[in-house]
DNA sequence: AGAGAAAGCTACTGCAATTAGCTTTTGGGC
DNA sequence: GCCCAAAAGCTAATTGCAGTAGCTTTCTCT
């Protein structure tokens, strides 16, 4: 009989068509042992188990959504850049809404999610110091943004808010907010 | 051999001091059983399953939350009110900080848990009814609220804020985002 | 061709949820 | 005080998934 090939990528692909499909939680390792046309106990030649694997869906979901932000913040600068970053956040939301749901709660604990939450975290800084904002102040200002984001996110990816009126509007009002509440420098 | 005398409402209060102490995860139906002394399928006679308690559990999270959030916002009024509505929210995640992940995605949509999320949401339009915003604004507005509160707590009690600069500075901060960012009417 | 690593597989264990069906307590009416 | 039905428990059994052990097959490299 032919070998299937799997590699932890492949299992991870299958992982998040998974997630996509049928929400977060249709992952287990014998729904992925079955879409990757293998035995249940296979899959651990591959992953450690279902805790690294879960991690490892969040470090993908984490690495598709650090580039998105990149791209979409570069070029821009001070408001412009803000807002674009903010809704690259959401647009990813919209378009994977279950993925959001794996979205590492604490990526700056493990140690093999550092790396990427750090590059995440960058973005937002990068944009920030496009205020003049250092230090003690961006690190208030980068959490507000994230708080704001993420709230926005989480909950509309869990059908959090009801229905009734548009979310877009609702979102350029926060990101209206948030823009504004930004502490300005006399800056160019 | 005597009766456990348990009720449906005590095993929502083992559940949640089970939730206190070892997290989220740790709710499961076998502990629960082990907590009230009572073997796990004689639970069945109290609750219909784990979903249900799951249920309860966030229904139970939900009623505290908009017991403190209607005491906090009483007798104030505008930036006041709002400063201290969500000072309160995330006073209860400060305190129960594993409470905040069984808090209900989704309330709008479960038929027992309807009333006490519009309680909840009342609040909020309460407050901001103080700012003169009514329709579709004050809709826009809510879920802004509700998205930086949410955002920052849910943030915070996942331990997802890096360690290093405080953090009730850094949600004073928030609040005086959300605060100035409110849509002004000209009123008193 | 042949050896050893890598990738699979089957069989098994353990745990939690849930169902079925039996037993015992308890509270109310006679 | 006694009887009976409902409520509250229990034990036993099933199912589904995670994870482990140890065997077999396929690659790959020489």
């Amino acid at each position: 009989m032919p070998r299937a090939g799997l590699t932890s990528g492949a299992v991870v692909d299958a992982a998040l068509a998974l997630i996509d499909e049928e929400g977060p939680a249709a992952l287990t390792l014998a729904a992925v042992a079955a879409r990757t046309g293998v035995a249940a106990p296979s899959l651990y030649k591959h992953v450690r188990g279902l805790p690294e694997l879960r991690r490892l869906v969040g470090l993908r979901v984490m690495d598709d959504m650090a580039a998105r932000l990149g791209t979409a913040a570069m070029g821009q600068s001070r408001d412009e850049a803000t807002a674009a970053l903010m809704r690259a956040w959401r647009s990813y939301v919209v378009d994977f809404p279950h993925r959001y749901a794996v979205f590492p709660d604490n990526p700056l604990i493990d140690p093999g999610l550092v790396d990427t939450a750090t590059r995440l975290l960058e973005v937002i800084l990068a944009v920030l110091r496009g205020y003049g904002l250092e230090g003690a102040e961006a690190i208030h200002a980068t959490r507000c943004v994230r708080a704001a984001v993420h709230g926005f996110a989480s909950l509309e990816a869990a059908g959090g808010f009801g229905l009734g009126e548009d979310l877009d509007t609702s979102y350029e009002t926060l990101i209206a907010m948030v823009v504004s509440g930004l502490p300005r420098s006399p800056a160019s």
